[in-house]
DNA sequence: ATAGGCGCCTGTAAGC
DNA sequence: TGCTTACAGGCGCCTA
């Protein structure tokens, strides 16, 4: 489920709720999956930031809770059939929902991530000027892995998942396929520009709910950007400009998704 | 360096 | 209808 778009959407339906809040305990049966979590008990959420698609609780006394979704991965404001964890709060909770249980949950020293080692390696955030065209274009020079497995690549560039990777090529008009190396530096800007704009037009409507419903925002409402993507999911329907067909093809054993006339 | 495959998990949809 | 297979918003590990 969650790529940025819907972790940040998370981060800010939450931050009302627990910033300035004690965690009075969180409850589970999973020690491996969630570990440390005891050292929130007790303790007031000071912060609710987000890394790529971590979601970080800053807590008093120099703590932190790291979250990361995992694909099925969200909170409710419910308890749901497939609630893993209860994060008990003063005035309330939150229920931590994942079918799939590939979402994990740590307690470390703030800051310390070396149980975490893709946060300690994870690139920069897109809205950060650090992720300019020029950087993207020098890390897409020195490889000769498709442009789409750079993108996902959390080390590059935080957040961007499936999805939005799609996305973002489409607009950009630039072909998953095509190696690296081969991508012009007009073309990087493209690119820069597109992960930008799709990533908040994606926040603004709530990421994307998309057949399976495993997302969902924390009160249950759905997201409504899967109504705009343009080739995600749509291999075999029109290309929305040109009206080709959309293409489907297999990039680091994961879907990839583009207009074979509009990207090339 | 990088591609491919598997594993972690569960649910749903498509195919025969 | 019923069973099997494929596939799914992520990511780590292994082999070649």
């Amino acid at each position: 489920m969650p790529e940025l778009p819907e972790v940040e959407v998370t981060r800010r339906a939450l931050r009302p709720l627990v910033e300035g809040r004690r965690i009075l305990a969180i409850e589970h049966a999973d020690p491996e999956r969630y570990r440390g979590t005891e050292l929130a008990h007790g303790r007031r959420v000071e912060t609710l930031g987000r890394r790529g698609k971590f979601l970080l609780f800053g807590l008093e006394g120099g703590w932190e809770l790291i979250v990361h979704l995992g694909m099925t991965g969200g909170f409710r404001l419910a308890p749901t059939p497939h609630t893993r964890a209860v994060f008990r709060l003063e005035d309330g909770a939150l229920y931590y929902h994942d079918p799939r249980r590939l979402g994990r949950i740590w307690g470390v020293p703030a800051g310390d991530y070396r149980q975490v080692p893709l946060l300690l390696r994870m690139g920069p955030e897109p809205f950060d000027p650090g992720f300019s065209p020029a950087y993207l274009h020098a890390r897409l020079r020195a490889t000769r892995r498709p442009v789409k497995a750079v993108l996902l690549d959390q080390e590059v560039v935080a957040g961007i998942g499936n999805i939005y990777g799609d996305e973002a090529l489409f607009r950009a008009g630039v072909r998953p396929t095509r190696r690296g190396y081969r991508v012009r530096r007009r073309e990087a800007e493209g690119i820069v520009e597109a992960v930008r704009r799709v990533l908040k037009e994606a926040i603004a409507a709530g990421g994307s709910t998309l057949k399976d419903q495993s997302y969902r925002r924390p009160d249950g409402a759905i997201g409504y950007f899967q109504v705009r993507l343009s080739v995600y999911g749509r291999a075999g329907e029109p290309c929305p400009v040109c009206g080709t067909p959309i293409r489907r093809v297999r990039i680091q054993g994961r879907s990839a998704h583009y207009c074979p006339r509009c990207q090339r």
